[in-house]
DNA sequence: TTGAAAGCGTTACCAG
DNA sequence: CTGGTAACGCTTTCAA
């Protein structure tokens, strides 16, 4: 079947091609009618003809000649991770009612993938793009600007970078949320585990935790240990095992992953929460409700941070001045926080 | 900063046009040679002016020339369910490697939602779709084989729908194991609860449910509870006090939503498994290595039906004939199907 | 309120 | 091997 094409519809209905063109652009107002400079009559019988016909707007055409694509990408670092999953389909959904379509392509935590996704979707022609950049990715970054491609940065910061939208979780509070739920539940030496990725989230999340720490006066007993992606499976135990025998009562632990982990290795040697440690986590999972004690976690608003950024991304493209947004974590008291 | 076009390169290389689009669009053969109708000192030459001016090919301006445009679409159900977000990541990995971009979107178990996610990636002239089918959706995707749009079916199938690929777990096969490993532990009152979607895989799984009960001639007691999506919350506890009201030893749970929702009764309820109620759950989790006691569960391979329903999708984009594959599920067994 | 015509940047065709 | 040129389908002036 031969695709119907603006000149089919305009000849059916013995119009011009730009008529075609204003009624199918046409917005409609609140009661429903289309604002634009054509006879009612000509546009509802464009209107019946366009869709008897089957007819769909080539976006390549219009794309190309309009400059814009109606398209924002979303590059988040794994798509397939818990919470940009979740996200995405918070973005996909604000970025449809808003009439943008949506590009997804996974950095990978590597600059140099974050360039080539960045390549393909400016080689679509998107309009604005939402990043969640991953260590180095400054540069590939700052290069967008300079084609003046609207950018929003989703969950994490980098410092350096202006002239872009910043849709971010308040990381300060939220490890200072975590540590003082342990110190104010009587644990006085609480470590925390983290992951030397040289992103912001990390970064604020440890400055939380030793900002609560202090304020406690128990600067001298904080500890934070690092580990990898690719490390921590192996290296987590070796740490909870090593913490237990200096006498540490209880763990920050600043991401769903990690999480999952340490609970591995409490399961394994028979350890119990918040009797042999205590903890609190991140991020939101089942695990947190069915594990044997219920764990005390803090939830990022997903669908907030998600919508968030759709809405300043297109008001970026309208042509409004970025903004930095921080949002508010929110702590989910279970049994793994409890005193002794 | 303007935009660079083909133009500019070929007056910076001192050639026409024609030549630019070759060597662009070269691909290497096995040396990294280019292979193009050009002088390989010209097509490097060619290659360095790109890249020293920073040229992207504009792909809507390709893609309106040519009707390809390199992208293929992705419809599953919801892109933050745990499956299709894991899923969605082979695919886009697979994707990228054979030179393909990948486009979202979520149709949600709704077919005028289907209809319109359709709607969208056809006006991008994405060369093909694979989707994961809703009820209901046969008729819209049926639509788009008048267009000759390769698609292929992924995790879901739809009988009465010819001309498409099909890339599915055997579902009747997990259906059958899951209940043949309770059997062989010595569970006979064995039942099942599902969801009324009216989609291939849950219907399969209870097929298999029900071979399994019928080869050890327990068809009388088989029995399977019907619930939905937005149900299943209040639904499940009642089902599950029923069952063990009537003696029910143990349960095979077709989806992991449904399993969550098992575990989360039982630990209300203080129950264990599998003395109480011995399970076997479906799809990957956390929760299965962590709760108290660890889940049997049917594992799908992800990785292998996301590569292979790209590999299906574009072979078919070549030119080549749809087909049907099943893939086999696996068992994990954990302590919730141990003998009583 | 309507229509004619000029491109947008590529690729594909044809000629040399 | 190389180059000129006509589309592709649409939006956007501009003029009527």
């Amino acid at each position: 079947m031969k695709r119907i094409t603006i000149r089919d519809v305009a000849r059916e209905a013995n119009v011009s091609v730009t008529l075609v063109s204003f009624v199918m652009n046409a917005k409609r107002d609140s009661d429903g009618n289309l604002i634009c400079p054509v006879n009612a009559d000509t546009a509802k019988r464009v209107l019946e003809v366009a869709s008897r016909l089957g007819y769909k707007r080539n976006f390549a055409a219009a794309s190309l000649r309009s400059g814009r694509s109606n398209t924002i990408a979303v590059i988040p670092n794994d798509i397939s991770n818990k919470f940009f999953a979740g996200i995405s389909r918070c973005i996909e959904d604000k970025a449809k009612s808003l009439g943008y379509n949506v590009l997804f392509a996974s950095s990978d935590e590597d600059p140099s993938r974050l360039e080539a996704a960045l390549d393909a979707v400016t080689s679509h022609n998107v309009d604005g793009i939402i990043v969640a950049p991953c260590a180095g990715g400054d540069e590939v970054i700052t290069r967008l600007l300079d084609y003046k491609i609207p950018v929003v940065l989703l969950d994490r910061d980098i410092d350096t970078l202006n002239g872009v939208g910043k849709v971010l979780l308040d990381d300060w509070e939220a490890g200072y949320l975590a540590t003082s739920e342990l110190l104010e539940k009587g644990y006085k030496k609480v470590e925390m585990i983290s992951y030397s990725l040289g992103i912001s989230s990390f970064s604020e999340r440890e400055s939380g935790y030793i900002g609560a720490m202090t304020d406690r006066s128990l600067k001298g007993k904080a500890k934070i240990h690092h580990t990898s992606y690719a490390k921590a499976v192996t290296e987590v135990e070796k740490i909870i095992l090593g913490c237990l025998d200096r006498g540490v009562e209880a763990l920050f632990l600043p991401t769903y992953s990690l999480s999952a982990q340490v609970l591995t290795v409490l399961k394994k040697h028979k350890l119990s929460t918040p009797k042999d440690l205590a903890l609190v986590c991140f991020d939101e999972s089942d695990v947190y409700s069915l594990y044997d004690t219920t764990i005390t976690h803090i939830v990022q608003p997903l669908k907030v941070l998600g919508e968030t950024s759709v809405e300043m991304l297109v008001s970026m493209i309208e042509g409004k001045a970025p903004e930095k947004i921080l949002l508010s974590p929110e702590l989910i008291r279970g049994g793994s926080s409890e005193s002794k």
